[in-house]
RNA sequence: GCCAGCGUAGCUUAAUGGAAAAGCAACGCACUUGUAAUGCGUGGAGUGUCGGUUCGAGUCCGACCGCUGGCUCCA
């Protein structure tokens, strides 16, 4: 809270440095955020990062000058009279219900301002702040308003606390998904294939195969059928969906041929409900859970993409089940069950869970949307389940449970998704026979528990730093032999462990051992084994355990238990 | 899409408007290696694309493509 205070008085000092320096500028907010501050402005003249360190000297003069913040209340109509040429603040004391506003005023800054402040810029430590970067941002954050330009700092009580705070900074860049990406080998983007479409390298696409298995393997287990389908579909499909009406701008621009109009999918779902059409359905046969790594393009807009965590050709782990109302609350349960368990295996413990309401663009009647929102709710109570509501954050068929996943460094980020439908089944007219005879309309539950094979992919390596999990990782032995003598049993190691399943490579390149050591560190290589003379007498290896160093000599046979150990458990 | 910035070899980076450099990687030769880089050598880019300004453009201007950080958006 104080620090909130210190931060939202130096947004003021921001802005009174702005003000001196740039005449005839008008001026937006300047609230405190997450880890420093921010101010609007319309400036007379643009500006770029380069003027930064300007602006950061002026206000360092300023804060050394012992600048008082003083409070006062006054009319609206003075309060107009003094802001007579900052059509923002106009807009916004109108806005403030009553009849008085406050204002702060610090040396020949005045601000309308609801406060609280320091009392004094003598509270702020002069080095306890930077001015970092500069963006656009729409005023009041919609789009059709005009854009202001907005200069960030970072302030912390004091210089110590600010540079651990960069030294974090400068940690998450080394964990950044992209660079770890290229270093690893695991993926790439091409300019010329296009933005957003990444290409996935053998360690990449393996890696992706091991998580594709898994899922396969429990899900199979679980009673989902697999389907396969097309990534292109009529436009009639996607007209009757909804997708056209509701999505149009974020899909690919169809394809023409023969006088039909082809769309690449943005989803899955229509296919899906078509997989569903091809039998008549008996509540008998219900629940029917369809799943398939559906390869789905959505135009995302130029700006927002990044890395595998926005792209615009991804790989969901999607399924769509179809049950009956009755069934609904219990599938659900059981999806949210094991989709905190499949979190749990890859490594994420912490997470925070959303409940989305109904937006201001929907489809269906108030009841379906309320007897949904509902249904979702009973499955996170009976699971003890603490969340958030975020109002009108549904997609435009039904409410919907969103888990983010809490990184180490604990960012959120997005993956699984739990979706009620009552409408699509309606638009493509679903129906099941009852014990009665009758027809009726079947749930249909969209669900995603890594969400996207890219953006999981993405999170995982920026979780664990690129250091995957022995299972998880692409490369997980090398065998390298010290003198050229030794590569002969360094083969028949390497191919025992191949043998065993594991993902083992042979390092007999004429470099030193510790060049290859170097290497393996940097590619992150769970162990490394080393076989020497020594060695091969005793049918052993020498195991280098990553970041560990060598943890010693061991029997052949022995270290494949340990790391069939290790890779059952999933560690 | 909007604001600001960026684009030089596979990667990381250098070059006051005046001869496109270096390290790593790759390749070749020698070395046969015991836990984070063995040595020497050889190729490799006309500077994202297109157009313009200039005697001369990697450097200045415009458009497009792509990337970065924000804003808005994210089924």
């Amino acid at each position: 809270m104080r620090l909130d205070i210190l931060r939202h008085s130096l947004s003021h000092i921001l802005a009174y440095a702005v003000q001196e320096l740039y005449p005839g500028t008008k001026f937006g907010l300047g609230p405190a955020i997450e880890n420093g501050f921010y101010y609007d402005f319309e400036l007379p003249s643009p500006i770029s990062e380069n003027d930064l360190s300007k602006i950061e000297k002026r206000m360092h003069q300023l804060v050394r000058k012992n600048i008082r913040f003083e409070k006062k209340v006054i009319s609206k109509e003075e309060a107009e009279r003094i802001f007579k040429d900052q059509p923002y603040k106009l807009e916004l004391i109108k806005e403030i219900p009553g009849k008085t506003v406050s204002i702060y005023q610090s040396g020949n800054f005045v601000d309308l301002c609801k406060g609280p402040h320091i009392k004094s810029t003598k509270e702020i430590d002069p080095y306890g702040f930077k001015l970092t970067k500069i963006a656009g941002a729409y005023w009041k954050g919609d789009e059709k308003n005009p854009m202001l330009t907005r200069i960030y700092g970072l302030a912390f009580e004091t210089k110590k606390e600010l540079q651990n705070f960069i030294e974090r900074q400068k940690e998450m860049e080394r964990r950044d998904h992209r660079i770890l990406g290229k270093k690893l080998e695991l993926f790439i983007f091409d300019e010329e294939v296009g933005a957003g479409l990444p290409i996935w390298l053998p360690k990449g696409a393996i890696l992706r195969k091991i998580i594709e298995d898994y899922l396969y393997q429990e899900l199979t287990n679980q009673n989902y059928h697999w389907l396969s389908t097309p990534h292109i579909g009529k436009r009639d499909l996607f007209q009757r969906s909804g997708h056209l009406d509701f999505y149009k701008e974020d899909m690919y621009s169809p394809i023409e041929i023969e006088k039909e109009k082809y769309y690449l999918k943005p989803m899955n779902c229509p296919f899906h409900i078509k997989a569903y059409q091809s039998k008549v359905r008996s509540y008998r046969h219900l629940p029917i859970k369809y799943a398939e790594f559906g390869t789905v393009y959505r135009y995302e807009r130029s700006g927002v993409l990044h890395g595998l965590t926005r792209a615009r050709g991804f790989t969901q782990d999607d399924a769509h089940i179809f049950c009956t109302p009755e069934q609904l609350s219990e599938q659900l349960l059981k999806i949210l069950k094991y989709g905190l368990k499949t979190l749990k295996t890859f490594g994420f413990k912490d997470y925070n869970i959303y409940l989305s309401t109904r937006p201001k663009k929907y489809v269906g009647t108030l009841k379906n949307w309320k007897r949904a929102t509902n249904s979702l709710k009973y499955a996170l109570n009976k699971l003890n389940l603490k969340y958030q509501i975020d109002p009108e954050g549904g997609v435009f068929y039904g409410p919907k449970i969103d888990i983010k996943i809490k990184d180490s460094l604990g960012r959120l980020w997005q993956c699984t998704t739990i979706q009620v439908d009552f409408n699509l089944p309606e638009k493509f007219e679903l129906n099941y026979i009852d014990r009665k005879g009758k027809k009726q309309r079947p749930i249909m539950i969209h669900r995603a528990l890594i969400g996207s094979i890219e953006r999981f992919i993405g999170v995982l390596l920026e979780h664990y730093a690129g250091a995957l999990p022995l299972w998880l990782s692409p490369e997980q032995i090398w065998v390298i032999p010290v003198g050229s003598g030794n590569k002969k049993y360094a083969k028949e190691v390497d191919e025992k462990l191949t043998k065993q399943g594991f993902r083992s490579k042979l390092k007999d390149e004429n470099e030193t051992v510790s060049k290859k050591i170097r290497e393996g560190e940097i590619q992150k290589i769970p162990y490394l084994l080393v076989v020497g003379n020594k060695e091969e007498k005793s049918k052993s290896v020498r195991v280098r355990k990553r970041e560990k160093g060598d943890i010693g000599e061991i029997k052949i046979e022995r270290f494949i238990k340990t790391i069939n150990k290790e890779t059952e458990k999933k560690l």
